[in-house]
DNA sequence: ATTGCATAAGGAACCGGTTCCACACCACAA
DNA sequence: TTGTGGTGTGGAACCGGTTCCTTATGCAAT
């Protein structure tokens, strides 16, 4: 519609002049500026964002590379991030990888190689390095949630000592018969999430002079998920541990509902832990060790909007410890 | 890094003719193309969508306003909506509006106006005339999900019908004690989605020649909202339905955990139906009214993208009705 | 009085593509 | 032979901003 030369010639000024005024970079006189600032208003005048990052090379727009968008932590992070980049002037632009596969190829070719973004959040994907190198010779700043990546700022849990603190907390209850039900390791999408919750667990079951053999069983990470495993586990009484560590709450949530369904009681015949602040957690009176995605999410804006700044260093690599909390309620208690 | 001008050297030929040769439009001998193509993959060549842009007025990326991430129902929608469009060329910028408020104003008048996008699908967000305006006026088709647009394509369910077909089973298994519970309408955000469908809950009712006053409760549109509602309500024997129609599977669900608490027996002392086909309603044995929001996104994008194809007339505005359909689970039966 | 600097504003180049226009060539019809 | 129309290509304008370079002015310091 109105270009910003329509601005200049209705203020009388030339265009890099009422450039500097709406922009605020350069000399120009209160004066001017507010006459072209009303010429502007007059107008309606909107900047086209394509026009000024073809020369400014900034587009005022992040990508975020998310696996999933159901998933309660995934889709915490992803609001929180939409939220904190729209209170700084950027858009938010998505792509959904669920798992490495030609898609995923196409995006790094085609849509991220259009360099239509200033930086990239990449959540709980695991990058190749490969990736990770294309995006360092954009000079497009990266940072991560949910997982280690080489070279790259990283905001994370520790979640080993979150599974070791788990793990604990059932021990230190008395229980010795304990089991983890977690994600299956050959669902590689979430940075060895897996396997570190895992590693959690049997660090903390052998610091107790545990053993750890057969104490876990692979399921979907999600309420169904932890519920079919449930059901199929918790049948036999004689098989039935005296209590659970569940990598997530929607797991935990999903054994609970099986538990009550075979009325096993909770917690006094089967104690239960998840790892989340799911929001129905609650509702479950499920006790569990509280990650805070959306301060995760504004710790990684916030990151790599720094190094967005002109006079930025690159982000520093490294990992930024997100903290975690136990809370107690009442699925856990001492075994009978 | 590098621009149409190198590959353009490299192959020998003018700008013109490298820019025809990459985008397939006008005259170029296929030995040329050939030449350009070798030319512009040797140097990696990626085109600046931006520069397109600029003169095209094309930007091949789609804006998606939504009010929420987490639900079910628009956690679904997006991931189709993405998956779409990524395999059309097409970017996705999401814009999470959960409220009429002063963001949201800031998104119109701001991002949206910086006509970044082609288009724009609208998911269960009540559109002011003067937002419709806006986009028409710059010129960007709109289509809608979940509920009517004044003159914008919409493509939705028919609550109204698939709340009278709910209630309607309730009553043909012969509960005359029916309870609806459903979206407060304090909460705006829905497109009238709740009064739908406790319109279509009213409509039934008194089809049967059934007296609804106070036979609805109002409640979160959560899981945890389905509960609260749930413990309250049924706690007295006396009170409680033999019935409920729950406006979403995740209410009916919270429902259900709660009645379970009371040791209330679904379906033989209280049967409960939703709405929607959420995944968790198998494992509650659910009976709902299934909705697709995969077909639902996909209807729409293709709706979308044909309104953008050159010789396109405007989307025609109107309802393309989505279809759902009757799962009979085991959460409902006949009354004692 | 001259230099120096900060402020103010205009002209023009530029970012990286697309597209209009002009021109050349060739085949075929009149 | 001349006209006509489809092909193929190059030059240049253009999209809408930003920024470099230049010039002008007022004022303080030398």
């Amino acid at each position: 519609m109105s270009a910003i030369a329509d601005v200049a010639r209705l203020a009388g000024v030339a265009k890099a002049t009422a450039s500097r005024a709406l922009s605020g970079r350069g000399y120009v006189s209160e004066e001017t500026r507010l006459k072209v600032v009303a010429a502007a208003t007059m107008i309606g005048y909107v900047a086209s964002p394509n026009a000024a990052s073809l020369v400014t090379g900034r587009t005022q727009s992040v990508g975020v590379i998310i696996p999933f968008i159901s998933r309660w932590f995934f889709a915490e992070i992803l609001e929180s991030i939409e939220q904190a980049l729209l209170a700084r002037g950027y858009d938010m632009t998505l792509y959904n990888l669920p798992a490495p596969s030609e898609e995923r190829e196409r995006v790094f070719d085609f849509f991220l190689a259009r360099k239509r973004f200033d930086g990239v959040i990449s959540v709980g994907v695991e990058l190749a390095d490969s990736e990770v190198q294309l995006l360092h010779r954009l000079g497009r700043p990266l940072v991560g949630i949910g997982g280690e990546i080489p070279g790259v700022h990283t905001i994370a849990i520790d979640d080993i000592a979150a599974a070791r603190l788990a793990t604990e907390h059932l021990l230190s209850l008395g229980h010795t018969d304990i089991r983890h039900i977690g994600g299956d390791q050959i669902d590689q999408m979430d940075f060895a999430v897996h396997t570190k919750r895992l590693t959690g667990f049997t660090h903390a079951m052998h610091a107790a002079g545990l053993p750890t053999d057969g104490c876990f069983s692979p399921c979907a990470f999600t309420v169904p998920g932890g519920y079919d495993v449930g059901l199929a586990l918790f049948g036999d009484p004689h098989q039935r541990p005296t209590a659970v560590f569940a990598a997530s709450d929607e797991i935990a949530i999903g054994l609970i509902i099986a538990a009550r369904e075979l009325g096993i009681q909770v917690p006094s015949e089967l104690s239960v832990i998840g790892i989340d602040g799911h929001p129905c957690a609650e509702m479950f009176r499920l006790t569990t060790i509280e990650q805070h995605p959306r301060n995760q999410a504004r710790m990684a804006v916030e990151s790599l909007l720094a190094a967005l700044e002109p006079a930025a260093e690159p982000v520093a690599a490294g990992l930024t410890r997100a903290p975690t909390n136990l809370v107690m309620r009442s699925s856990t208690s001492a075994p009978r």
